[in-house]
DNA sequence: GTCACTTGATTGACACGTCAATTATGGCAT
DNA sequence: ATGCCATAATTGACGTGTCAATCAAGTGAC
């Protein structure tokens, strides 16, 4: 079928190469703003999250890589960065003793709440801010209209 | 300013998200095709298009980094590893005795030429054919209202 | 000419990501 | 209980990105 051969228009690709670009852009003014204001990167912050909201303010390691979306190994060196800074702790799973419990440290809370604020804040300085309600709601549907697009093309 | 204090709604931090994650899920799913169809990294990919387009395939180090928007010493780097690999090579320069002229070889410029159709239809799959034409042009709305505002927040 | 200053580029240290092994335990069939 | 496979998590190797420091060569003041 020729539709599989057909390459993208100037115009097309102009916004393909925008549409990234910008948002690399985002992502690393986000994440030099995170480290200098809190000495958090935007992995760090991650991992905060979803353990400050967790039952306890633990999870299991597989149970948090699930939750935000990492592959095991990434998590895996992740933590033992984390774990050097003090920031969450690894302790033993009663349940499965291969397990391990991530458990986030009363320091580890006091920094991701110090952080939290300021990086939502930048969160909405730099993307809400910057677009009129009309273009934040199509940002909403373009993104994900893509992400059916992509889960649907791995899966068949 | 009360303003400066105010923290997004959750709605418009889910769009973030949204926004924020599936540009990655796009990036990294393209720089996997890109990898497994020619073996070049995203990156590679960069730097032989600039060359490949760039009079003589040559340009200088500091020209090539400021045309395709990275840090020289990140350039420096990747430029060390792609020499290694023969993709590019590193001259000096006839009016500066500082400058290094990069220059595509041609193994360079096959590896290059191969994976640009394929990377190109790759691009139209997962991005324009995800999209009406309405909101493709959103997207390139947004990312612009985006880059535009935040390049006026970084110089002033 | 020489001193200070800038500019072009590289380097080293370290954080981050991915892939392919590896280790250790759980669980099941026989 | 043994053997075999699946699962939880870690490790090592290597490519990638950032920051600060370095080095060499141009440039201008004097």
């Amino acid at each position: 079928m020729s539709t599989t051969r057909r390459v993208p228009t100037r115009d097309e690709l102009r916004i393909w190469r925008d549409y990234i670009e910008t948002a690399d852009a985002l992502r690393s003014m986000l994440g030099a703003r995170l480290q200098s204001d809190s000495g958090l990167s935007s992995g760090d912050y991650t991992v905060l999250l979803a353990l400050s909201e967790a039952d306890g303010r633990q999870l299991r390691s597989s149970a948090l890589a699930a939750q935000i979306g990492w592959e095991r190994s990434r998590l895996s060196h992740h933590l033992g960065r984390m774990e050097r800074r003090g920031l969450i702790a690894r302790e033993d799973c009663p349940t499965d003793n291969r397990g391990a419990e991530i458990v986030l440290t009363a320091a580890g809370a006091t920094v991701f709440e110090d952080s939290n604020g300021p990086h939502l804040r930048a969160i909405r300085e730099v993307f809400v801010d910057a677009l009129t309600p009309e273009q934040l709601a199509a940002a909403g549907e373009v993104a994900s209209a893509l992400r059916v697009h992509l889960t649907d093309r791995d899966l068949p």
